[in-house]
DNA sequence: ACAATATACCTCGTCTGTCAAGGTATATTA
DNA sequence: TAATATACCTTGACAGACGAGGTATATTGT
């Protein structure tokens, strides 16, 4: 993958939170949104996003359940509840805020 | 400071390479350029900054040497090489192409 | 029939970058 | 003479990412 982890670290969260703004949904249907979505160029590692599920679910930001998939193997969902939609859009601006930031420090620059 | 460190973590790198582009500086001097340009909105800590500044002459990004301040407390100034230089405009183009990648992914959007 | 692949979940241990807390030393200002 | 500003530094803890490993079921190819 040709995106640094660092630079996307941090926004995990973010970007699973966005797709269960969608709608209930399951890991690993996420991550392959996810890769559709860049076109391929990105997806979340396992180990990554197993770890934010448990995160975000402390953090009260999402319910889990398990599927009642008759066929097939078992698929536990995820849902954003109301704490996680708040914090969803806490992230959303801060990401504005911290890219305006970034723009600012990392671009060519004079004076000062 | 308002900005998640997480958000920013993986740029401090490029933020200080941005700041070498003009010129040899020294740590001090650099966050309060960064103080400055933000509007005090943000600093790098201390111990991340001169982390920071091990990890880059490791790299071959950066020289330093010591100033030859006969007052005040001495100052150990950087100075960016061509590898530097070349690993800035990689991060630049980097952070461009993850910018992109981001927004598709943490906006609001339907269907998958 | 059997192997390979896709779907779907999970954990453990390591690595890396951040940063709180602590330290040193000199110069200026109150 | 105490506080603040300038200027450097290290140590240890912490958190997030992820490589490597594991389990189990269903489908597809040969």
């Amino acid at each position: 993958m040709s995106i640094a982890s660092d630079v996307i670290r941090g926004h995990t969260d973010t970007i699973i939170l966005a797709q269960l703004m969608q709608g209930d949904s399951y890991g690993y249907k996420i991550n392959r949104a996810i890769e559709l979505r860049t076109g391929g160029e990105y997806e979340l590692k396992e180990a990554t996003l197993y770890t934010a599920f448990r995160r975000l679910e402390q953090m009260g930001c999402i319910t889990s359940y398990w599927g009642d998939e008759s066929t097939g193997a078992r698929r536990r969902y995820y849902s954003i509840t109301p704490v996680g939609e708040q914090a969803y859009y806490a992230m959303l601006s801060e990401w504005d805020t911290s890219k305006q930031l970034l723009e600012t420090l990392i671009r060519p620059h004079q004076s000062s």
